[in-house]
DNA sequence: TATAATGTTTCCAGTTGCTGGAAGGTCAAG
DNA sequence: CTTGACCTTCCAGCAACTGGAAACATTATA
C-alpha cells in the first residue's frame, strides 16, 4: 500500500502521514525498491488509532502514549484510563470556559443595537470587564 | 508609565506587550531618552482591550480590526456586531464539537475497568470508532 | 560613590501540528 | 516517448507567543 492509499485509508493527509514517521510517531514504514513508502494492515491502523486519538484533543505527545500503550500486551487499562480521565478533565474545564465565554459576549451581543450608530455596548464592554468577567479580577499571569 | 507597569495594568506578560507593538496590533508607544517604551492611559486601555479581546477568542486580526472599530468616531455598531456574532456562532460550534467529543470519550472511559489487566475499551474504541463517532464516516479531508 | 540588582532594549530561536511549495525521481497509460 | 499522477526530500511558514542572550539604563544598597 503506497502513502496515499494507506492516508486515503486512515483518512488523514498524505503531508501528515509523513510528518507522522518523520517524528517517530509511528514506526518508519518499509520502503520499496525505489525508496516508496509501504504502509500494511497494522501500520493503517496505526494511522486510525492516531487520527482519532487526535480528534479527540489528545497531544501527539499523548498520542505517543497511548500508542505505546496500544501496542503492548502487559499494558494495564489503568495506565489508559488515567490518560483518558485526564483529558476528559480537560475537555470539562473547556466546556465551562466556553459556556462563560458564550454567555457574556452573547449578553453583550444582545445589547447592542446593530444599526449605523456608533453606540456599542459591545466595545464598550472589551474595555471595561463587567464584575466577574474573564480577566477582571487578574493582574498578572505566567503560565 | 514604563512597559512593566502597563504590562501589569492590562493583565498581560511583558513580552506580549512588546510583541503586540512589534505586530503593530496597538501603535507603538511613545520611547523615553534612553528608549524605554512609555505607555500612557490610552494606550494601556488598547492593552486592555486587546486581553479582553483576546480571552473572548478573537483572533489577533479580529482584534486588530476591532480595535481600529473601538477607535473610530464614525463606526456603526452594525459592524462591530457582525464580528461578534460570529465569533459567538464559532464559540457554539465549537460547544457541540466538544459535547460530543465529551460524551464519546466519557463512555469509552466509564466502560474502561482500569485495573491492571490488559482490556481496554477505550484503546478499543480509539481503533473501532463506534457508528457515529467523529471520523466514523470521513475517509478524506483538505481544510 | 561603587557596585549589584533589576529593568529595558534588540534580535534570534523554539514551541505545536501541521501545510505548502520547489526540485527531482518513478511508474502506468496512451 | 511523452504525459501526468505519483512519490521522494528539504525548506519555509502559519498563529501567537515565549525563552534566552548580550548589552545598556536605572535604582537600591553598602
Amino acid at each position: 500500500m503506497n502513502i496515499s492509499a494507506a492516508a486515503g485509508v486512515a483518512g488523514l493527509p498524505v503531508k501528515t502521514v509523513r510528518y507522522y514517521s518523520d517524528i517517530g510517531l509511528v514506526p518508519a514504514p518499509a520502503r520499496s525498491a525505489a525508496g516508496y513508502r509501504s504502509y500494511d494492515e497494522a501500520a493503517v491502523r496505526k494511522l486510525v488509532f492516531v487520527r482519532r486519538a487526535r480528534e479527540f484533543g489528545f497531544s501527539v505527545e499523548e498520542c505517543r502514549e497511548l500508542l505505546g500503550l496500544y501496542g503492548n500486551r502487559h499494558r494495564s487499562s489503568a495506565d489508559v484510563k488515567r490518560i483518558a480521565t485526564r483529558r476528559l478533565a480537560e475537555i470539562a474545564e473547556k466546556q465551562r470556559e466556553l459556556q462563560s465565554l458564550h454567555d457574556e459576549l452573547a449578553h453583550l451581543v444582545s445589547a447592542c443595537r446593530g444599526d449605523r450608530r456608533p453606540e456599542c455596548p459591545i466595545l464598550d464592554g472589551l474595555v471595561n470587564p463587567a464584575p466577574g468577567a474573564p480577566g477582571a479580577w487578574r493582574r498578572r499571569r505566567k503560565a
